[in-house]
DNA sequence: TCCAATGGTTGCATTTTGAAACCAAAGAAG
DNA sequence: CTTCTTTGGTTTCAAAATGCAACCATTGGA
């Protein structure tokens, strides 16, 4: 039953929004691709960063690999954990998460982590953007529905 | 129980990505959060959009309320649920899910919708980037942690 | 040969979700 | 003022997802 959204099953088969969401929207996915940047991992490891039950780990992880998110070596005794293309281009999602939650999820002068640059600087924000480079919200945009 | 996950109960109290992910990281909330974009919307339109049990819509939009995502005006006969400041700022999640989607869950060819601006031309793709403007990969960045 | 570590799977109880039925308030229709 | 429809829910209950604990299989030493 790992593929059973493969075909229909979509919550709204022509929204790349939800289409997203159906595949990395539950409450670990994200977090085990944001682990996952940090380098190959293995199970034990996102394990005790994340706190998961086990079953639900492995779950997560055989979905993550059926979709293209994950890419994982079977050799001898310990598995590891990689991310695809794929999965590397959700970084964009977790920042724009992770600034979002910087923004609005903490009161102030609680601990938090924080994301750099190799020389320890913050990361400029993410704005969506037109093609000239001026900032667009939500009210100068549109979607065009195609049904 | 809706205010049970303000004090503790964070998947990972510390990090901004999960506690974004507690808040909207359910199957529905980033949803109502893009059909919300387009405009004030009743419990009704919500749900003819979403397809979304009732109970669900119920608690999903008490919530975003709760978590200061969505303001409600109580006044006579029909409610009008609409997008707060943190709410807009969503904005950015919603489109880099939506640009993902739009690489890497669609065959070729299946039909979606698109996100324009006014005119009808494709925005430009979200890219996390240094105070320099120049791009950054999840290798070129470190997570300073605070625990 | 035994033993510990890794990488899981299998119950089973709890929680979340969802479909359908029900309820209440506000207009509109008569 | 009474009835009917629309809107905005709540309640109920079955099914699915979640998580804890126990168990199993393979690998690689001591």
């Amino acid at each position: 039953m790992a593929e059973a959204e493969t075909g229909r099953g979509w919550t709204d088969p022509t929204c790349p929004v939800a289409r997203t969401v159906d595949l990395v929207g539950d409450r670990w996915s994200l977090l085990i691709v944001r682990d996952a940047m940090e380098g190959p991992a293995s199970f034990t490891e996102f394990r005790r960063r994340l706190g998961i039950a086990r079953n639900i780990l492995s779950d997560r992880l055989r979905k993550l690999v059926d979709h293209g998110v994950l890419v994982t070596s079977p050799s001898g005794g310990r598995h590891v954990y990689e991310l695809t293309g794929a999965g590397r281009d959700l970084f964009t999602v977790v920042v724009a998460l992770r600034q979002w939650g910087e923004r609005h999820a903490f009161a102030d002068g609680e601990p938090r982590s924080r994301l750099t640059d190799a020389e320890g600087r913050p990361l400029a924000e993410l704005r969506p953007r037109g093609q000239d480079g001026a900032p667009l919200t939500a009210g100068a945009t549109r979607v065009e529905r195609v049904g």
